[in-house]
DNA sequence: ACCTGAACACCGTTCAAGT
DNA sequence: ACCTGAACACCGTTCAAGT
């Protein structure tokens, strides 16, 4: 935030307007997304903050969903694929990694949503596709399974992260859990008798307990259900 | 679309402007999306199809993500929660149900992401947990295992239809699946050796034979995973 | 080749004022 | 109580024109 001495006109406390490339862009929206949320990073608001005009990003970035990928693929650096204290068996290590993911998903409110739509495909998300491929294939899960499973891992690893970022984000979300709640607690138990039967059962647990069993179920799951049908 | 002789002097070629009320805008919401897709339901063009402004609606309704929860819930009721051939066991007869969500989902473009966020609360949802949980009661699930596991259920078979309607929608999503795709297969063996030991099994299969297998992954995981760690 | 001003075609939401 | 005009504060994307 300090003014540069080695470029005494500078017109803003910005650092001397560099060229705009892809990295500079992205690394400028992640920096505009760490201190104003997501929903902040439009091509508009992105331009002005690289002093420029919206037109001049679409040289570099063909969209706005592009954009939030780009940004993903750069927050997917911080998952940890090899937690220190992993001395537990494949299963643990496996349930470590989503965590991580789930964390980095968490921390920045609307990047989940986004990656339910956007997926990356630079070398951060290869890194966490192979990490998780290479703990299936330490617990024997087959080659078939796994290759399928590691996608409906990541899939609920991230909509179970834009669930719960999104009620956190917002009032009003959460007063629609709420409302959620409440019906399937007063649901009459003459039309939907098994709502009724499992009562507060369906809306128990902390968010950590319950990402902990879908986690394990989904595991479990991939490792017992063969690809061709019986 | 013909004139009503009734009223001689309506100005539109629209039935009498009726009285604004959630059940009336809902099901103009409903048909709004039917013929212009869900990202023209937006309060402003709803508005305008009602003959109002933006303004009235906000009488009825809280905001546009709870419209767009409005449209699923009464388009859920098309789900087909006892498929007429469903003879087969009480696993087969979910995977139908499942796949009668899914088929809902996909038909209406943008309908699952949105489903992904704001999560219904009335009769149909309510009747689509409560078909889910009697399946699940018949074949042995346990009840705290099929309390959360329907919630699993439900949530992978949205991000399932999200990601495939997505896709189907727009032809850039497919560009960015065809560039994932192409990464995955010319991942460096010596970076991501499962990666490329598993190659073409990470991406084969038709969207039809992933649904059934994910399915059948998270039931049986849901089945077979105690809730309480070991 | 790269960059941009200006325009096109929209948004959600609020609020003071009307009936 | 219900409804609304008008405004506030934004959007994504394109394209002809400039350097």
């Amino acid at each position: 935030m300090t003014s540069q001495p080695s470029t005494p006109r500078s017109r803003r406390e910005r650092p001397a307007k560099s060229a705009l490339t892809h990295a500079g862009i992205v690394s400028t929206a992640v920096r505009l997304m760490e201190s104003e949320g997501l929903q902040r990073v439009t091509m508009r608001r992105l331009a002005q903050e690289l002093d420029t005009g919206p037109a001049s990003l679409y040289v570099y970035v063909a969209n706005t969903a592009e954009l939030h990928a780009a940004i993903l693929e750069a927050l997917l650096g911080a998952v940890d694929l090899a937690p220190v204290g992993a001395r537990g068996d494949w299963r643990e290590r496996l349930l470590r990694v989503l965590g991580s993911y789930v964390e980095v998903l968490f921390a920045h409110p609307g990047l989940a949503r986004s990656a339910l739509v956007a997926r990356p495909s630079g070398p951060h998300y290869l890194a966490l596709v192979e990490g998780i491929l290479g703990l299936l294939h330490e617990g024997g899960v087959p080659d078939a399974q796994a290759a399928w499973g590691v996608d409906v891992l990541l899939q609920v690893a991230t909509a179970t992260a834009a669930e719960q970022s999104t009620r956190a984000q917002s009032p009003t979300a959460d007063d629609e859990h709420d409302a959620l709640t409440a019906v399937l607690r007063e649901a009459p138990a003459g039309v939907y008798p098994r709502i009724a039967a499992l009562g507060d059962d369906l809306v128990s647990g902390t968010p950590e307990q319950r990402f902990a069993w879908i986690f394990r179920a989904v595991i479990n799951g991939t490792k017992t259900t063969p690809r061709e049908t019986s």
